[in-house]
DNA sequence: TATAATTTAATTGTTTCCAATTAAATTATA
DNA sequence: TATAATTTAATTGGAAACAATTAAATTATA
């Protein structure tokens, strides 16, 4: 699909990174409407997913985590606490590591993310089917 | 896969939206490597195909081919037509819309990305089979 | 132990991306 | 025709995202 030689390989429509990165921006759009009324971006909600598993995690494996880096986190973490969602406090044991905790309010935002899943996995427009092969290809690539 | 019920719903491993937009940066940044000597960032590279393919389109037809609106376009178009790879002018027909135009240093271009696409095909990992799947599932995500 | 290497966050600067608004040109309609 | 509605870009402001650098803490090593 993306490497047909000659003329045909640079054609948009035969990219296959191009709906990839089409596709996710659209999600992020498509989620807005149910995130909105939770105060939280995109981002934001992952965050908060990581937080409502875990409680409290360090800005590493956080990173580790969502594969994003302290200059995307840091400020990200800096709003979020300003929001009361978490708190940043260091590690007593490695002064290096920035730990963040989910406030009670942070907890209690978990009720109301209950009705997002549902409501977006209509919006994606895949069969249970199609979606499980989407996954899987996703972190086929992602491992790479 | 994005839905079961109850407490699953909200992990973060049962998510579809998060490979897709965590494998949409990575793929740029697999290509990063293959457009820098090209001078091109990702983006760039999209429009580059679209005029490799058209010579001419409107900023509005530009927009409707790579989903991105006007707030995206006018800066990334001003840039590109600083580094000299396109012109912007506008239709005598009709005023409103901008006619982007590329110059005879941006078809010069496209030998040199000529390579990108292959390489690119070997960096995401899959078989040709998988990746017309994913294009697939992909573009009906899209659609929807 | 003193120094070097490593790890972790934060910072800086650049590029996207989008929502909402504005302005200009065109088209439709009263 | 005059006015209203629509279309197209541009602008503004905010949130990511990342590369590269810096600074502080820790660990490894000479």
């Amino acid at each position: 699909m993306e490497a047909p030689p000659g003329e045909e390989a640079l054609l948009l429509k035969n990219q296959l990174c191009f709906p990839l990165y089409a596709c996710a921006r659209e999600i992020v759009k498509r989620y807005k409407p149910f995130l909105d009324p939770l105060g939280l971006t995109y981002t934001q909600y992952l965050v908060m997913m990581v937080l409502w598993e875990k409680r409290q995690v360090t800005a590493k494996a956080l990173g580790d985590c969502l594969l994003l880096d302290s200059g995307t986190l840091t400020p990200l973490l800096k709003k979020m606490e300003v929001k009361g969602l978490l708190t940043r406090t260091r590690s007593s044991e490695d002064e290096r590591n920035l730990l963040v905790t989910i406030t009670a309010s942070g907890e209690a935002l978990k009720k109301e993310a209950a009705s997002v899943p549902p409501k977006m996995a209509k919006c994606a427009g895949l069969t249970p089917q199609e979606a499980g092969q989407l996954y899987r290809l996703l972190y086929k690539m992602l491992k790479k």
